[in-house]
DNA sequence: ACCTGAACACCGTTCAAGT
DNA sequence: ACCTGAACACCGTTCAAGT
């Protein structure tokens, strides 16, 4: 708050007139953030629908690094939420998946795009360091021959630079492949 | 740590005779609850070890609610962790994944696990509230007949309840079903 | 070796007082 | 209607002083 107000050349308390305080103010944010993924409707397949909404999804929490932690960490749903929700709900229920089953459809794609980025760092493969670094910090902090599978891994992208892209389109594809497969045949 | 101390009986200034800090204390509880993680190694197939040890994961992060939010806002990788990951990686490496395939994987599963528990509240589905209450809230906060499609969904689960494992375990079995298709036949 | 008391630099928030 | 200054109750952390 206080910091915010030096930026706007405020008073923190100042700051009071205008929002409830700072969860008023982070939940607004989450909402701004939310409403710039892009959700698309008719004259594309409900895959990919569901592809260009995850990639789009995946931009925006990269953009605003911010925005997917402090999704997370609060509850208050907005109306920009609820229209993303609704959205995606949406193109589910109109590839044929009944209402239950477009919850579930939901909640795996969803689920993997917010948990995909943040499991990075357990494999020490953070969008900054180049995999050589990565591979470095590994084994460096390794005591004897322990971890062998990490090290082996580690080792690998050493040589084969890791893609972010195509690791996150991978699992994407994998999901939306077995989706598909739950629809009855047409 | 003022909190913590009066829990121990002794002044917050005694804590960091023991602690370097609190991100240090912060680190290490992380590390303990990764501990509690189950990965089972020999005797069972993979797919067998990956579907125990998600489950595992998310009892632990049940048990624990503050240990997913707090491991993803921390980036230090403690050996706990490290034998985490060595040991799923072992697990799909021996399956027959190739090193960068069973980094993939690795990270589909693991996204998963860590983004499904929090993805829920978005679909007002939080394991507190009964299928009702949740409907409701959702029906409360709707202006006109916008958001038809989240609204259909609400009522749906108002009448037959949300089964949080079994919508866990939809996506689980999805998943490593996916990874099954990539393995050359045997 | 471990604890205490007091202090430091920081928070978010309130509120009377100004304009 | 909006801003300010001062205050309040809180943080994590440091450090000299005790035992």
């Amino acid at each position: 708050m206080r910091e915010l107000g030096r930026e706007l050349g405020v008073e923190a308390a100042s700051l009071y007139n205008h929002v409830a305080g700072k969860d008023d103010l982070l939940d607004g944010m989450v909402e701004l953030a939310i409403a710039e993924i892009e959700v698309p409707g008719e004259g594309v397949g409900w895959k990919e629908a569901m592809r260009r909404r995850a990639i789009s999804a995946r931009e925006v929490f990269a953009r605003h690094r911010w925005a997917a932690p402090l999704h997370d960490s609060r509850d208050r749903t907005g109306p920009h939420s609820l229209s993303y929700v609704d959205g995606v709900l949406g193109v589910l229920i109109g590839a044929g998946f009944s209402p239950a089953a477009a919850a579930n459809a939901f909640l795996v794609v969803d689920g993997y795009i917010y948990g995909f980025e943040r499991r990075q760092s357990g494999l020490a493969l953070d969008e900054g360091a180049t995999a050589t670094d990565a591979a470095e910090e590994v084994l460096a902090a390794i005591p004897e021959g322990a971890y062998p599978n990490a090290v082996r891994v580690a080792m690998e992208f050493a040589t084969t630079p890791f893609d972010h892209d195509a690791a996150f389109d991978f699992g994407l594809g994998l999901i939306l492949d077995g989706l598909e497969r739950l629809l009855p045949g047409e």
